[in-house]
DNA sequence: GAAGTTTCTGCATACGTATGCAAATTGAAT
DNA sequence: ATTCAATTTGCATACGTATGCAGAAACTTC
């Protein structure tokens, strides 16, 4: 009952030719006769052979796999993206393996140990940041890396988010021209580029104006925190009359927080903004007005980042910055005359 | 700049030993004796040696590596239970390996295909059934398979669900208990054991009282589908007072059309229920009462199989079912008196 | 049909590791 | 010190495939 492997050399010998000849048919690019090929493929075909790509990679150095290292999958956003990343990376033959993390160096450097025993062909980081000891490692390795939705400031680590700095400045501006005057944010995580940038893109919207945040309070990426600042700024009597949330995944908690708990309307009493456009803010029960990340564009070019450094050989670090646009819906005030950038 | 491997044979050199013995240090239960150990790993630990997981498994038949079959992650229960498997095989050295296939039979055996030749130790699928010719395939290459969330008759194939003919009978009775008379389900894809199941005990649980739904589409497990559902069965004037939707995914599809296409009250005028109980069930902006797939014993019965199978040498096929409480909520009307299975 | 050119094939070896076997070392017991 | 057992080590080989090399075959061209 157990495995019973067969091998190049089983066809081989079926097929009267030698085992070299077998692993031409099915390398691409070989040279082979038709005839060779069509006894070959007619006896594999009759065993039932297929190549055993972990062998093959011992000696191509290939290994067609690709490492994702990701913190969480409870953010919408980044379900989509593996689902997008897999199929796009599955068409050119490669296969993602996953690696769980959580988001302190430790974890990571660990984990990311694991991932380089397995030859990885390359790496992928989802919104998680990388040691620079790490990232040395990895560049003396061979093997490429591309942040997913993240920066870094290491000159080895190719990088793939929206244009962050330009998304915040959007959101401020729409905010400021709905006529909002009270305007609070609850950021993204300070540890991430990602919420960084947006904050000061956001910044930088409202002091174009000469306006500044009447609050700005970390909600790390996470509900619970988001929920708390939110309940901490809207329970006074003095509160915001708009809030820009660092992304999609927080401004649900803060729109439950502010209509279940504090009875207040969205938009009517408190505009709410987002940030990824998950495909939940576009569900009635949401309606969120958010500034779109490309996902699409967003895995294409980190797809072809990848595939450039394994396949070609390149090795020019990218960092690419792809607009996205604000996706109006209903849950902030849209001002008079306010251009659709959809249309 | 290219990679600049480190091999056993470098570490042996360096340590004046033999590359066995390198091996040996590396191979957990061998025989080596406390000297050579250090000497090794103190010439391990200057070149950053680390093991070839590909090499290895090349040898021992094992690669470390399981096989993960997903359709989609857009119902959240995916990418959560996802996130818990990888987790939990990450702690025994095992990995996750992910390929995505569209919900059709050429598409999985061609993907199986691929997945094989990566001498998977193991195969997960999630919500995705296998052909017959498939399960003869991995069972003939003694690679054990476990359906997550999907049952199906064959007798090679381990199988992990929760109870879903107890759940949707627990939901009947529920409705029923409600003082509800016209109700309706939305089932989930009937192509699924698990949209059968919970419609079959459904039906059952209505059919004790003598009642027989007023309606029953297939909603398909998609959104789309089962908000075009929601507007066929609820446009009318004699419309259900209550429904029962065959996922959770698909509940959000219904509300939203209730509420917001059609201005009715849930619960006031309809009485809503899913299956799943995923994250977003239980925030306020749904609130919605569902019967929980426990998805942590779920995913536990899953990793213990696996293992049982290749470190254990396990060969009888476990079809588990495990029983979940009726989370109860704001989406349906509450019985007087029912018991909460929670406390 | 001979010479030259191109295409195809088999041989041998390599990839990085694990493991059976026998030799070498250690330790215990006399 | 000597014998015997137990432990540790190195040697050689195997896992399944790809590829440089040289020879064989096929095809051109005159």
């Amino acid at each position: 009952m157990r495995s019973e492997k067969v091998t190049s050399v089983d066809v081989a010998k079926k097929a009267g030719v030698s085992q070299s000849a077998v692993s031409r048919v099915f390398t691409p690019g070989a040279s082979v006769s038709p005839k060779m090929a069509d006894k070959v493929l007619k006896a594999a075909d009759e065993l039932g052979y297929r190549p055993n790509v972990l062998a093959r990679s011992l000696i191509t150095g290939r290994s067609k796999i690709i490492g994702l290292v990701v913190a969480y999958l409870e953010n919408q956003f980044y379900p989509d993206a593996l689902e997008k990343l897999s199929t796009a990376l599955q068409e050119h033959g490669y296969h993602i393996l996953v690696f769980m993390v959580s988001n302190d160096d430790a974890s990571v450097d660990k984990v990311m140990g694991e991932l380089l025993d397995y030859q990885v062909d390359g790496i992928i980081t989802a919104s998680v940041g990388m040691s620079n000891a790490l990232a040395a490692r990895c560049s003396a390795a061979g093997v490429p890396v591309v942040l997913f939705n993240r920066g870094q400031d290491d000159e080895r680590l190719n990088q793939v988010t929206s244009n962050n700095l330009a998304g915040g400045r959007k959101i401020a501006e729409f905010l400021l021209a709905g006529g909002h005057t009270k305007i609070a944010h609850i950021a993204g995580w300070s540890g991430s580029s990602t919420g960084r940038d947006r904050e000061a893109g956001f910044r930088a919207g409202l002091a174009a104006a000469g306006v500044e945040p009447v609050a700005c309070i970390d909600g790390m990426y996470k509900r619970e925190t988001a929920a708390a600042a939110a309940r901490e700024l809207f329970s006074g009597k003095d509160r915001p009359d708009a809030v820009f949330v660092g992304n999609d995944h927080m401004a649900f908690a803060v729109m439950d927080v502010l209509r279940f708990e504090l009875k207040l309307d969205v938009p009517g009493d408190v505009s709410v903004v987002g940030y990824d456009d998950v495909p939940l803010a576009s569900w009635p029960a949401y309606d969120l007005t958010t500034l779109r990340q490309p996902s699409n564009r967003m895995v294409e070019a980190t797809v072809s980042t990848l595939l450039g450094w394994i396949e070609e050989g390149s090795n020019d670090v990218r960092k690419i910055q792809i607009d996205g646009p604000l996706m109006i819906r209903g849950s902030a005030r849209i001002p008079q005359g306010w251009p659709d950038e959809r249309l």
